[in-house]
DNA sequence: TAGGCCATCTGGTCCT
DNA sequence: AGGACCAGATGGCCTA
């Protein structure tokens, strides 16, 4: 398995390995931003692409590029001439214009996802740098719950600790060796519903504990 | 050149 | 009826 490794080195940021050799194997420069025109109106819009020749030709419904589809057999929305029932009606540059406006509330929909999705890649921890190729957007997803699950343990983990750090201040015997310092049978001495503040954690470590070099609170 | 990734168009479905 | 969401199709760009 590849695996893909973030800089904090953290196993939990590791992806599965179709994607895992995308990230940080990347060294060149893609210019993928420069795939992202945001043209605002495509111009595929108003130009007989042959996407859009298709779009036309789903109008016009010939029949000749329709080898292995006939929208007629799909669904019921089709009138019997296999025009699309909600434009049926309506005249072609209405048509023509209702496909437009529902492209570009698309586009703009797309746009919104990909923001939100620059938005995650920004404080995933992995190298921001502009010689570093952008993260693809599964492997964005991917390294992002990742991340959260690292970050879940990482919690889970530092309560144990607080945990047993408190416990040892309070006996002096010698810890069993079947406990191990993260083991089930520390006590989180706090609750969710009331948190400590800082000071009093850190008069619970005492001032050795170095846990305070976190907060802000003086101990 | 093949494969990965992406943007865009498109039609279907669901919801308001 | 119109908008949001979704998935399939398609073509372009880039890299190995």
């Amino acid at each position: 398995m590849t695996e893909l490794k973030a800089v904090t080195g953290d196993t939990y940021l590791t992806l599965s390995p179709s994607y895992g050799q995308s990230p940080f194997a990347y060294a060149a420069v893609r210019g993928a931003e420069s795939q992202r025109t945001y043209s605002g109106t495509s111009a595929r819009d108003f130009h007989a692409s042959p996407l859009n020749k298709s779009a036309e030709s789903s109008d016009e419904q010939t029949g000749d590029e329709e080898d292995s589809f006939d929208p007629r057999k799909r669904s019921p929305t089709y009138d019997h001439e296999g025009k699309l029932k909600s434009t049926v009606g309506k005249k072609p540059k209405e048509q023509r214009s209702l496909r437009l406006s529902i492209n570009a509330r698309e586009r703009r929909r797309m746009h919104d996802l990909n923001d939100a999705l620059d938005g995650l890649r920004s404080v995933i921890p992995y190298a921001h740098s502009p010689s570093v190729r952008k993260l693809s957007k599964i492997a964005t997803l991917l390294l992002a719950k990742n991340y959260i699950l690292m970050q879940a343990q990482a919690l889970e983990e530092m309560r144990r600790l607080v945990a047993y750090l408190n416990q040892g201040q309070t006996l002096t015997t010698s810890i069993p060796a079947t406990l191990t310092p993260f083991g089930q049978s520390a006590v989180y001495p706090f609750t969710a519903t009331a948190l400590p503040t800082c000071p009093e954690k850190c008069s619970a470590f005492g001032t050795a504990s170095g846990l305070c070099k976190h907060c802000n609170d003086k101990p």
